[in-house]
RNA sequence: GUGGCCAUAGUUCAGUUGGUUAGAACGCCAGGUUGUGGCCCUGGAGGCCGUGGGUUCAAGUCCCACUGGUCACCCCA
Protein backbone atom coordinates (compact mmCIF):
# COMPACT_ATOMS: atom_id res chain seq x y z
CA UNK A 1 0.00 0.00 0.00
CA UNK A 2 1.59 3.41 -1.26
CA UNK A 3 -0.53 5.90 0.70
CA UNK A 4 -1.65 5.85 4.17
CA UNK A 5 -3.48 8.20 6.49
CA UNK A 6 -0.51 10.29 8.47
CA UNK A 7 0.32 8.64 11.63
CA UNK A 8 -1.87 9.38 14.36
CA UNK A 9 -5.17 10.86 11.81
CA UNK A 10 -7.74 8.54 11.59
CA UNK A 11 -10.52 8.38 8.54
CA UNK A 12 -14.01 8.64 10.00
CA UNK A 13 -15.45 6.24 7.73
CA UNK A 14 -19.36 5.99 6.32
CA UNK A 15 -20.01 3.33 8.40
CA UNK A 16 -19.45 5.93 11.24
CA UNK A 17 -20.10 9.45 9.88
CA UNK A 18 -23.95 8.67 11.46
CA UNK A 19 -22.98 8.36 14.75
CA UNK A 20 -21.16 11.49 14.31
CA UNK A 21 -23.67 13.25 13.02
CA UNK A 22 -26.23 12.60 15.57
CA UNK A 23 -23.62 13.01 18.75
CA UNK A 24 -22.90 16.55 16.87
CA UNK A 25 -26.11 17.43 16.58
CA UNK A 26 -26.90 16.93 20.24
CA UNK A 27 -24.42 18.92 21.26
CA UNK A 28 -25.45 21.79 19.47
CA UNK A 29 -28.74 21.24 20.72
CA UNK A 30 -27.62 21.63 24.17
CA UNK A 31 -25.45 24.97 23.33
CA UNK A 32 -28.34 26.62 21.93
CA UNK A 33 -30.37 25.38 24.60
CA UNK A 34 -27.73 27.67 26.45
CA UNK A 35 -28.15 30.03 24.20
CA UNK A 36 -24.47 29.77 22.81
CA UNK A 37 -23.47 30.80 19.08
CA UNK A 38 -21.13 28.90 17.22
CA UNK A 39 -18.34 30.44 15.87
CA UNK A 40 -15.80 29.39 13.47
CA UNK A 41 -12.37 30.10 13.63
CA UNK A 42 -9.25 29.51 10.67
CA UNK A 43 -7.26 25.81 11.97
CA UNK A 44 -4.14 27.92 11.81
CA UNK A 45 -2.92 31.04 13.08
CA UNK A 46 0.09 32.81 13.79
CA UNK A 47 2.58 30.38 15.97
CA UNK A 48 2.63 33.36 18.36
CA UNK A 49 -0.89 33.46 18.98
CA UNK A 50 -0.69 30.16 20.89
CA UNK A 51 2.73 30.88 22.45
CA UNK A 52 1.25 33.78 24.13
CA UNK A 53 -1.77 32.36 24.99
CA UNK A 54 -1.13 28.44 26.08
CA UNK A 55 2.16 29.33 27.41
CA UNK A 56 5.64 28.86 25.97
CA UNK A 57 6.95 26.43 28.99
CA UNK A 58 3.92 24.29 28.28
CA UNK A 59 4.50 20.59 26.56
CA UNK A 60 1.70 21.66 24.24
CA UNK A 61 3.85 24.98 22.94
CA UNK A 62 6.95 23.19 23.71
CA UNK A 63 7.00 20.43 21.44
CA UNK A 64 3.30 19.15 20.56
CA UNK A 65 2.79 21.88 17.90
CA UNK A 66 2.28 21.78 13.90
CA UNK A 67 4.29 24.48 13.14
CA UNK A 68 5.62 25.60 9.66
CA UNK A 69 6.68 28.51 7.82
CA UNK A 70 4.36 29.52 5.06
CA UNK A 71 5.34 30.40 1.31
CA UNK A 72 6.12 33.80 2.73
CA UNK A 73 8.25 33.26 5.66
CA UNK A 74 5.72 33.27 8.23
CA UNK A 75 5.36 30.86 11.00
CA UNK A 76 1.90 29.47 11.44
CA UNK A 77 0.70 26.90 13.52
CA UNK A 78 -2.30 23.86 13.17
CA UNK A 79 -4.46 24.78 16.09
CA UNK A 80 -3.99 22.64 19.12
CA UNK A 81 -6.94 23.73 21.07
CA UNK A 82 -9.54 26.31 20.68
CA UNK A 83 -9.64 28.83 23.54
CA UNK A 84 -6.49 30.57 21.98
CA UNK A 85 -8.13 31.39 18.23
CA UNK A 86 -11.58 32.37 19.96
CA UNK A 87 -10.25 35.04 21.93
CA UNK A 88 -8.08 36.25 19.49
CA UNK A 89 -11.40 36.48 17.13
CA UNK A 90 -13.46 37.97 19.85
CA UNK A 91 -10.57 41.11 20.25
CA UNK A 92 -10.18 41.30 16.31
CA UNK A 93 -13.73 41.30 15.41
CA UNK A 94 -14.22 43.51 18.55
CA UNK A 95 -17.33 41.14 19.77
CA UNK A 96 -17.19 42.74 23.26
CA UNK A 97 -18.67 46.15 21.92
CA UNK A 98 -22.10 44.59 20.98
CA UNK A 99 -23.17 42.96 24.15
CA UNK A 100 -21.34 42.68 27.65
CA UNK A 101 -21.22 38.63 27.43
CA UNK A 102 -20.57 37.04 24.59
CA UNK A 103 -21.38 33.01 24.59
CA UNK A 104 -19.99 31.12 21.67
CA UNK A 105 -19.17 27.54 20.64
CA UNK A 106 -16.76 25.27 18.93
CA UNK A 107 -16.45 22.50 16.82
CA UNK A 108 -13.62 21.11 14.81
CA UNK A 109 -10.21 19.34 14.48
CA UNK A 110 -7.05 20.18 16.47
CA UNK A 111 -3.82 19.12 16.37
CA UNK A 112 -1.19 18.05 18.52
CA UNK A 113 1.99 15.89 17.53
CA UNK A 114 2.09 13.37 20.10
CA UNK A 115 2.50 9.73 20.25
CA UNK A 116 -0.94 8.32 19.44
CA UNK A 117 -2.40 6.03 21.70
CA UNK A 118 -6.11 4.72 22.97
CA UNK A 119 -8.15 8.40 23.44
CA UNK A 120 -5.21 10.31 21.73
CA UNK A 121 -4.86 11.15 18.09
CA UNK A 122 -2.38 13.89 16.23
CA UNK A 123 -5.60 15.16 14.66
CA UNK A 124 -8.70 15.06 17.08
CA UNK A 125 -11.41 16.95 17.42
CA UNK A 126 -13.15 19.08 20.41
CA UNK A 127 -16.17 20.85 20.93
CA UNK A 128 -16.04 23.79 23.85
CA UNK A 129 -17.83 27.29 24.92
CA UNK A 130 -16.63 30.29 26.06
CA UNK A 131 -18.43 32.78 27.72
CA UNK A 132 -16.58 36.31 27.92
CA UNK A 133 -17.08 39.33 29.97
CA UNK A 134 -18.72 37.47 33.22
CA UNK A 135 -16.78 37.76 35.96
CA UNK A 136 -19.53 35.94 38.57
CA UNK A 137 -19.48 32.48 39.91
CA UNK A 138 -22.98 31.81 38.06
CA UNK A 139 -20.89 32.02 34.87
CA UNK A 140 -18.53 29.03 35.80
CA UNK A 141 -21.38 27.40 36.98
CA UNK A 142 -23.18 27.64 33.96
CA UNK A 143 -20.18 26.27 31.84
CA UNK A 144 -19.98 23.90 33.96
CA UNK A 145 -23.67 22.61 33.52
CA UNK A 146 -23.55 22.72 30.16
CA UNK A 147 -20.36 20.00 29.68
CA UNK A 148 -22.23 18.32 32.34
CA UNK A 149 -25.45 18.58 30.48
CA UNK A 150 -24.22 17.16 27.07
CA UNK A 151 -23.05 14.29 28.60
CA UNK A 152 -26.40 13.90 30.57
CA UNK A 153 -28.21 14.16 27.22
CA UNK A 154 -26.41 11.34 25.73
CA UNK A 155 -26.72 9.16 28.10
CA UNK A 156 -22.50 9.28 29.36
CA UNK A 157 -22.97 7.82 33.48
CA UNK A 158 -19.67 6.35 34.50
CA UNK A 159 -17.86 10.02 34.61
CA UNK A 160 -16.88 12.26 37.45
CA UNK A 161 -16.84 16.25 38.42
CA UNK A 162 -13.42 17.09 39.97
CA UNK A 163 -13.04 20.91 40.49
CA UNK A 164 -10.45 23.09 41.92
CA UNK A 165 -9.47 26.75 42.45
CA UNK A 166 -6.11 27.60 41.14
CA UNK A 167 -6.46 31.27 42.75
CA UNK A 168 -5.48 34.21 40.99
CA UNK A 169 -2.48 36.69 40.20
CA UNK A 170 -2.64 37.79 43.50
CA UNK A 171 -3.19 34.41 45.86
CA UNK A 172 -1.60 32.56 43.69
CA UNK A 173 2.04 33.82 43.43
CA UNK A 174 2.12 33.85 46.86
CA UNK A 175 0.94 29.89 46.88
CA UNK A 176 3.34 29.26 44.66
CA UNK A 177 6.22 30.72 46.89
CA UNK A 178 4.57 28.58 49.96
CA UNK A 179 4.41 25.15 47.70
CA UNK A 180 8.19 25.76 46.20
CA UNK A 181 9.91 25.98 49.48
CA UNK A 182 8.50 23.02 50.30
CA UNK A 183 9.06 21.09 47.23
CA UNK A 184 12.42 22.00 47.52
CA UNK A 185 12.77 19.99 50.92
CA UNK A 186 11.98 17.02 49.59
CA UNK A 187 13.08 17.55 45.98
CA UNK A 188 16.02 14.92 46.06
CA UNK A 189 13.55 12.13 46.19
CA UNK A 190 11.11 13.18 43.94
CA UNK A 191 10.64 12.22 40.00
CA UNK A 192 13.15 13.72 37.39
CA UNK A 193 10.33 15.32 35.83
CA UNK A 194 8.89 16.85 39.37
CA UNK A 195 12.01 17.99 40.09
CA UNK A 196 11.97 19.72 36.59
CA UNK A 197 8.84 21.81 37.83
CA UNK A 198 9.87 22.86 41.18
CA UNK A 199 11.17 26.30 39.64
CA UNK A 200 9.02 26.34 36.34
CA UNK A 201 5.49 24.88 37.52
CA UNK A 202 5.64 23.78 41.19
CA UNK A 203 1.69 23.05 41.13
CA UNK A 204 1.80 20.72 38.19
CA UNK A 205 4.11 18.69 41.16
CA UNK A 206 1.18 17.65 42.43
CA UNK A 207 -0.44 16.97 40.03
CA UNK A 208 1.83 13.88 39.00
CA UNK A 209 0.92 10.40 38.38
CA UNK A 210 3.80 8.52 40.16
CA UNK A 211 3.19 6.82 43.13
CA UNK A 212 6.50 8.49 44.49
CA UNK A 213 5.53 11.25 44.08
CA UNK A 214 2.37 11.34 44.99
CA UNK A 215 2.97 9.67 48.53
CA UNK A 216 5.75 12.04 49.30
CA UNK A 217 3.56 15.55 48.57
CA UNK A 218 0.26 14.20 50.37
CA UNK A 219 0.65 16.16 53.26
CA UNK A 220 1.83 19.40 51.05
CA UNK A 221 -0.44 22.89 51.44
CA UNK A 222 -2.84 22.87 48.90
CA UNK A 223 -3.77 26.43 46.89
CA UNK A 224 -7.69 26.24 48.25
CA UNK A 225 -6.52 26.55 51.63
CA UNK A 226 -4.62 29.71 50.56
CA UNK A 227 -6.80 31.66 48.23
CA UNK A 228 -7.42 35.30 49.12
CA UNK A 229 -11.03 36.03 50.16
CA UNK A 230 -11.99 36.96 46.22
CA UNK A 231 -11.13 33.53 45.38
CA UNK A 232 -12.13 31.78 48.12
CA UNK A 233 -16.01 33.49 47.76
CA UNK A 234 -15.98 32.94 44.60
CA UNK A 235 -15.34 29.04 44.29
CA UNK A 236 -17.74 29.01 47.48
CA UNK A 237 -20.39 29.98 45.15
CA UNK A 238 -19.61 27.94 42.53
CA UNK A 239 -19.89 25.37 44.50
CA UNK A 240 -22.71 26.04 45.91
CA UNK A 241 -24.70 26.28 42.46
CA UNK A 242 -23.24 23.45 41.63
CA UNK A 243 -25.32 21.51 44.54
CA UNK A 244 -28.25 23.73 43.63
CA UNK A 245 -28.38 22.50 40.01
CA UNK A 246 -27.67 18.97 41.38
CA UNK A 247 -24.28 18.13 40.04
CA UNK A 248 -22.23 16.10 41.84
CA UNK A 249 -18.70 17.07 42.00
CA UNK A 250 -15.86 16.63 44.80
CA UNK A 251 -12.94 19.32 45.26
CA UNK A 252 -9.58 17.91 43.90
CA UNK A 253 -6.92 20.57 45.58
CA UNK A 254 -4.35 18.92 43.32
CA UNK A 255 -5.95 19.83 39.97
CA UNK A 256 -4.19 21.75 37.91
CA UNK A 257 -4.92 22.83 34.18
CA UNK A 258 -2.27 22.34 31.70
CA UNK A 259 -2.39 25.54 29.76
CA UNK A 260 -1.05 28.62 31.60
CA UNK A 261 -4.35 31.02 31.04
CA UNK A 262 -6.24 29.78 34.01
CA UNK A 263 -7.46 31.44 37.04
CA UNK A 264 -9.82 30.94 40.15
CA UNK A 265 -11.90 27.97 38.93
CA UNK A 266 -10.56 25.03 37.67
CA UNK A 267 -12.48 21.48 36.55
CA UNK A 268 -12.11 18.08 35.11
CA UNK A 269 -14.42 15.40 33.75
CA UNK A 270 -13.30 12.11 33.93
CA UNK A 271 -14.75 8.63 32.76
CA UNK A 272 -13.89 5.37 33.91
CA UNK A 273 -14.87 3.60 30.58
CA UNK A 274 -11.82 5.48 28.96
CA UNK A 275 -7.89 4.19 29.01
CA UNK A 276 -5.44 5.92 30.55
CA UNK A 277 -6.50 9.32 28.54
CA UNK A 278 -9.24 9.40 30.92
CA UNK A 279 -10.14 13.07 30.16
CA UNK A 280 -13.33 13.48 28.59
CA UNK A 281 -13.28 17.62 29.42
CA UNK A 282 -11.54 20.31 30.78
CA UNK A 283 -11.96 23.87 31.42
CA UNK A 284 -11.96 26.99 33.97
CA UNK A 285 -12.36 30.85 34.17
CA UNK A 286 -9.19 32.67 32.59
CA UNK A 287 -9.88 36.43 33.59
CA UNK A 288 -6.44 37.20 32.41
CA UNK A 289 -5.85 36.45 28.63
CA UNK A 290 -7.75 38.50 26.50
CA UNK A 291 -5.87 41.30 27.97
CA UNK A 292 -2.74 39.25 27.56
CA UNK A 293 -3.79 38.75 24.13
CA UNK A 294 -4.08 42.54 23.29
CA UNK A 295 -7.31 42.97 24.38
CA UNK A 296 -9.32 45.44 27.42
CA UNK A 297 -9.29 42.94 30.46
CA UNK A 298 -12.05 40.74 30.31
CA UNK A 299 -12.95 38.19 32.31
CA UNK A 300 -13.57 34.46 30.72
CA UNK A 301 -14.49 31.13 31.26
CA UNK A 302 -14.63 28.15 28.99
CA UNK A 303 -14.60 24.43 28.59
CA UNK A 304 -13.13 21.55 26.15
CA UNK A 305 -13.91 18.62 25.20
CA UNK A 306 -12.79 15.79 23.14
CA UNK A 307 -14.90 14.13 20.53
CA UNK A 308 -12.83 10.60 19.87
CA UNK A 309 -12.77 9.96 23.92
CA UNK A 310 -16.48 10.52 23.43
CA UNK A 311 -17.49 8.56 20.83
CA UNK A 312 -15.44 5.61 22.16
CA UNK A 313 -17.47 5.64 25.48
CA UNK A 314 -21.08 6.08 22.93
CA UNK A 315 -19.24 3.17 20.18
CA UNK A 316 -19.19 0.73 23.53
CA UNK A 317 -22.53 1.44 25.08
CA UNK A 318 -24.19 0.71 21.66
CA UNK A 319 -25.49 4.40 20.86
CA UNK A 320 -27.97 4.17 18.14
CA UNK A 321 -27.38 7.01 15.53
CA UNK A 322 -30.52 8.40 14.58
CA UNK A 323 -32.00 6.81 11.14
CA UNK A 324 -30.11 7.61 8.06
CA UNK A 325 -31.45 4.69 5.41
CA UNK A 326 -33.05 5.27 2.45
CA UNK A 327 -37.16 5.05 2.49
CA UNK A 328 -37.95 3.20 -0.48
CA UNK A 329 -35.45 1.15 -2.73
CA UNK A 330 -37.19 0.90 -6.63
CA UNK A 331 -36.17 -2.64 -8.42
CA UNK A 332 -36.82 -3.18 -11.99
CA UNK A 333 -37.31 -6.15 -13.20
CA UNK A 334 -36.51 -5.39 -16.79
CA UNK A 335 -35.05 -2.88 -19.60
CA UNK A 336 -38.82 -1.69 -19.89
CA UNK A 337 -39.14 -0.21 -16.28
CA UNK A 338 -35.29 1.09 -16.17
CA UNK A 339 -35.73 4.67 -17.46
CA UNK A 340 -39.48 4.58 -15.12
CA UNK A 341 -37.72 4.28 -12.26
CA UNK A 342 -34.59 6.01 -12.56
CA UNK A 343 -37.14 9.19 -13.23
CA UNK A 344 -39.12 8.17 -10.60
CA UNK A 345 -36.49 8.14 -8.19
CA UNK A 346 -35.12 12.02 -9.17
CA UNK A 347 -38.50 12.84 -8.59
CA UNK A 348 -39.27 11.20 -5.49
CA UNK A 349 -36.02 12.90 -4.25
CA UNK A 350 -36.83 16.05 -5.33
CA UNK A 351 -40.19 15.75 -2.94
CA UNK A 352 -38.04 14.76 -0.03
CA UNK A 353 -37.61 11.27 0.05
CA UNK A 354 -34.87 9.04 0.41
CA UNK A 355 -34.57 6.62 -2.51
CA UNK A 356 -32.15 3.89 -3.80
CA UNK A 357 -32.05 2.08 -7.03
CA UNK A 358 -29.71 0.12 -8.90
CA UNK A 359 -27.38 1.88 -10.57
CA UNK A 360 -25.60 -1.72 -11.58
CA UNK A 361 -27.72 -2.81 -13.96
CA UNK A 362 -27.71 -5.83 -11.22
CA UNK A 363 -30.35 -8.37 -11.22
CA UNK A 364 -33.55 -8.42 -9.83
CA UNK A 365 -32.66 -10.85 -7.16
CA UNK A 366 -29.36 -9.15 -6.39
CA UNK A 367 -31.50 -5.48 -6.67
CA UNK A 368 -33.61 -7.03 -3.50
CA UNK A 369 -30.58 -8.45 -1.44
CA UNK A 370 -29.11 -4.43 -2.33
CA UNK A 371 -32.73 -3.46 -0.80
CA UNK A 372 -32.03 -6.04 2.41
CA UNK A 373 -28.87 -4.91 2.93
CA UNK A 374 -29.33 -0.88 2.57
CA UNK A 375 -32.47 -1.76 5.68
CA UNK A 376 -34.38 0.01 3.24
CA UNK A 377 -38.14 0.69 4.62
CA UNK A 378 -39.88 -0.12 1.61
CA UNK A 379 -38.97 -1.60 -1.88
CA UNK A 380 -41.38 -1.59 -4.93
CA UNK A 381 -40.84 -3.83 -8.16
CA UNK A 382 -41.77 -2.40 -11.03
CA UNK A 383 -41.37 -4.14 -14.84
CA UNK A 384 -43.47 -4.08 -18.21
CA UNK A 385 -46.70 -5.59 -16.39
CA UNK A 386 -46.72 -3.16 -13.41
CA UNK A 387 -46.25 -0.22 -15.98
CA UNK A 388 -48.66 -1.44 -17.83
CA UNK A 389 -51.30 -1.71 -15.42
CA UNK A 390 -50.23 1.51 -13.58
CA UNK A 391 -49.72 -0.22 -10.21
CA UNK A 392 -47.11 -2.77 -7.99
CA UNK A 393 -46.43 -4.02 -5.12
CA UNK A 394 -45.29 -2.26 -2.37
CA UNK A 395 -42.82 -4.12 -0.09
CA UNK A 396 -42.49 -3.50 3.66
CA UNK A 397 -39.05 -5.13 4.00
CA UNK A 398 -39.19 -5.13 7.90
CA UNK A 399 -42.78 -6.09 8.36
CA UNK A 400 -42.76 -8.52 5.24
CA UNK A 401 -45.68 -7.64 3.92
CA UNK A 402 -46.93 -5.93 0.76
CA UNK A 403 -49.68 -3.77 -0.84
CA UNK A 404 -50.88 -3.26 -4.24
CA UNK A 405 -50.06 0.59 -4.80
CA UNK A 406 -50.53 3.18 -7.57
CA UNK A 407 -47.48 3.94 -9.61
CA UNK A 408 -48.93 7.63 -9.89
CA UNK A 409 -49.48 8.22 -6.06
CA UNK A 410 -46.23 6.41 -4.59
CA UNK A 411 -45.63 9.41 -2.40
CA UNK A 412 -48.54 8.63 -0.37
CA UNK A 413 -47.45 5.58 1.14
CA UNK A 414 -43.89 6.58 1.57
CA UNK A 415 -44.60 7.49 5.38
C1' G B 1 10.83 11.41 22.98
C1' U B 2 11.08 6.23 25.97
C1' G B 3 9.21 1.25 26.64
C1' G B 4 5.88 -3.41 26.19
C1' C B 5 2.99 -6.21 22.76
C1' C B 6 1.50 -7.24 17.76
C1' A B 7 1.81 -7.76 12.01
C1' U B 8 -1.44 -14.38 7.74
C1' A B 9 -7.78 -13.24 2.56
C1' G B 10 -12.10 -7.20 2.67
C1' U B 11 -12.75 -8.26 8.37
C1' U B 12 -11.83 -11.31 12.89
C1' C B 13 -8.57 -15.04 13.51
C1' A B 14 -6.33 -20.54 13.15
C1' G B 15 -1.87 -22.40 11.25
C1' U B 16 0.84 -28.37 15.22
C1' U B 17 8.45 -29.82 17.51
C1' G B 18 10.50 -25.25 10.85
C1' G B 19 8.54 -30.09 6.15
C1' U B 20 4.42 -30.89 0.00
C1' U B 21 -0.76 -27.00 -3.63
C1' A B 22 -1.61 -21.54 3.50
C1' G B 23 -7.12 -22.65 6.22
C1' A B 24 -11.96 -21.23 8.93
C1' A B 25 -15.82 -17.94 10.02
C1' C B 26 -18.12 -13.62 8.53
C1' G B 27 -18.29 -10.44 4.28
C1' C B 28 -18.28 -10.15 -1.23
C1' C B 29 -19.92 -12.32 -6.24
C1' A B 30 -22.98 -16.02 -8.99
C1' G B 31 -26.58 -19.82 -8.91
C1' G B 32 -30.68 -22.83 -6.35
C1' U B 33 -38.56 -23.59 -11.56
C1' U B 34 -34.93 -17.82 -16.74
C1' G B 35 -39.77 -11.36 -12.22
C1' U B 36 -38.58 -10.83 -5.73
C1' G B 37 -34.71 -9.61 0.17
C1' G B 38 -33.54 -11.62 5.33
C1' C B 39 -32.87 -18.20 6.69
C1' C B 40 -30.83 -22.43 4.16
C1' C B 41 -27.91 -25.06 0.20
C1' U B 42 -24.12 -25.14 -3.89
C1' G B 43 -20.22 -22.89 -6.35
C1' G B 44 -16.66 -18.82 -7.07
C1' A B 45 -13.33 -14.70 -6.59
C1' G B 46 -9.89 -12.95 -3.15
C1' G B 47 -3.29 -13.87 0.38
C1' C B 48 4.71 -12.22 -2.94
C1' C B 49 1.93 -14.76 5.38
C1' G B 50 4.12 -6.01 6.55
C1' U B 51 9.32 -5.02 4.00
C1' G B 52 14.49 -6.37 3.72
C1' G B 53 18.35 -9.36 5.33
C1' G B 54 20.13 -13.89 7.90
C1' U B 55 20.13 -19.28 9.81
C1' U B 56 18.66 -24.01 7.28
C1' C B 57 18.38 -29.17 2.54
C1' A B 58 13.70 -26.53 3.79
C1' A B 59 10.97 -20.40 6.97
C1' G B 60 4.12 -18.03 7.62
C1' U B 61 6.82 -20.66 11.65
C1' C B 62 13.68 -19.27 14.23
C1' C B 63 17.19 -14.59 14.48
C1' C B 64 18.21 -9.29 13.18
C1' A B 65 16.90 -4.61 11.14
C1' C B 66 13.26 -1.47 9.23
C1' U B 67 8.18 0.03 8.59
C1' G B 68 3.36 0.10 10.41
C1' G B 69 -0.24 -0.71 14.25
C1' U B 70 -1.45 -0.85 19.32
C1' C B 71 -1.08 0.03 24.56
C1' A B 72 1.52 2.47 28.45
C1' C B 73 4.94 6.40 30.23
C1' C B 74 4.79 11.52 29.27
C1' C B 75 1.09 15.04 28.22
C1' C B 76 -3.85 16.25 27.80
C1' A B 77 -9.61 16.76 25.56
Amino acid sequence: MNYRAIKGTKDILPSETSRWQSVEQIIRDVFHRFNYKEIRTPIFESTALFARSIGELTDIVGKEMYTFQDRSGDSVTLRPEGTASVMRSYIQNNLGEAQPLVKVYYLGPMFRQERPQAGRLRQFHQFGAEATGSPTAETDAEIIALAIEIYRRLGITNYALKINSVGDEECRPRYKEILRAELKKISDKLSPESQKRIDQNPMRVLDSKDERDQGLTAHLPLIVDYLNEECATHFQKVKSLLTAYGIPFTVDGRLVRGLDYYTKTAFEITSTELGSQDALAGGGRYDLLVKELGGKSTPSVGFAAGMERLMMILEKKGFAPSDNTPTLFIAVADESAREWGLKTAMHLRSKGFKIEIDLLQRSLKSQMKEADRQQTKFAIVVGSTELANGKALLKDLSKHTQQEVSLDSLHQFLQ
